[in-house]
Parts: structure tokens; C-alpha cells; sequence
DNA sequence: ATGCTGACTACTG
DNA sequence: CCAGTAGCCAGCA
């Protein structure tokens, strides 16, 4: 696993309960600006189990897995599971209301993920 | 080494 | 809302 990953999992580690960060946000706080795809290829390549893979999202709110599998319904299940309300219906809907769960990491979230 | 692919995203038409 | 495009670059054949 190289650096920039180490980065992105340590963010990772940070992002709280009921709350979402996009692939590009993730790489922002990582350092890494640009590199989304990054984010997404860690994900789906690393070991994840013990970090809240779940809350990360595109930007536009859809599930970056394919809607319908597996791994989407049990990423949106866990989401619904933390209060986090998906746009149309809050049982159908396929997005999550970015503007309301997006995680705004404060100052001292901020210098914990510099310390790391 | 080389070429494709894709859990990305912003931008344009 | 949909399609194409340009950056991005670690994995994998």
C-alpha cells in the first residue's frame, strides 16, 4: 500500500457517525486533490473492514457500487441504519442529500488528521 | 515496459 | 437529464 492510500485511510478513520464524505472530498483531506479515483480504487482494494467505508459517496450523493448489488444495498443499508435520509423517498431514493449529511470536518478534526 | 480499466469529478453542449 | 471530454493513475494482464 503506498502513502497516498495511508493517507486516505487514515482520513478515513475520521469521518463520524451519520455523516458523508465524497472520493474527491476524502482526497482533499488527504492531501491528495485530483485524485478521487484514488479514494475509490483504495476502497475497493484495501482492507476496509474496520473503517466506515460506507460513508463515502460520489459527489453528486449516488453509492459508487453498482445500484442494486450486493455491496450497494448493504452500503445503503448501513447509511439508512445512521439516519442518513436518501433524496425522493427515504426508503427509494438512490442518492443521499449531500447538502445535509456532508461531513465539515471543524478545526481540532482537522489537526487530528495533521497529527496522524 | 505497455495498454486498459475503473467504488471519480468538473465542465461543456 | 444525458453524452462526451479531459485530468487522474494504481492494478492487472
Amino acid at each position: 500500500m503506498t502513502h497516498a492510500q495511508q493517507q486516505i485511510l487514515t482520513v478515513l478513520a475520521w469521518v463520524p457517525d451519520g455523516r458523508v464524505v465524497s472520493y474527491g472530498q476524502l482526497a482533499d483531506l488527504a492531501g491528495l486533490p485530483g485524485r478521487a479515483r484514488l479514494v475509490g480504487r483504495t476502497l475497493r482494494t484495501q482492507d476496509t473492514e474496520q473503517l466506515p467505508w460506507h460513508r463515502v459517496v460520489a459527489a453528486d450523493g449516488r453509492l459508487g457500487l453498482p445500484q442494486g448489488s450486493p455491496g450497494w444495498l448493504e452500503q445503503r443499508q448501513r447509511l439508512l441504519a445512521e439516519g442518513i435520509f436518501f433524496k425522493g423517498n427515504p426508503l427509494g431514493g438512490n442518492r443521499v442529500a449531500m447538502a445535509q449529511y456532508q461531513w465539515q470536518p471543524d478545526l481540532a478534526a482537522m489537526l487530528m488528521l495533521f497529527e496522524q
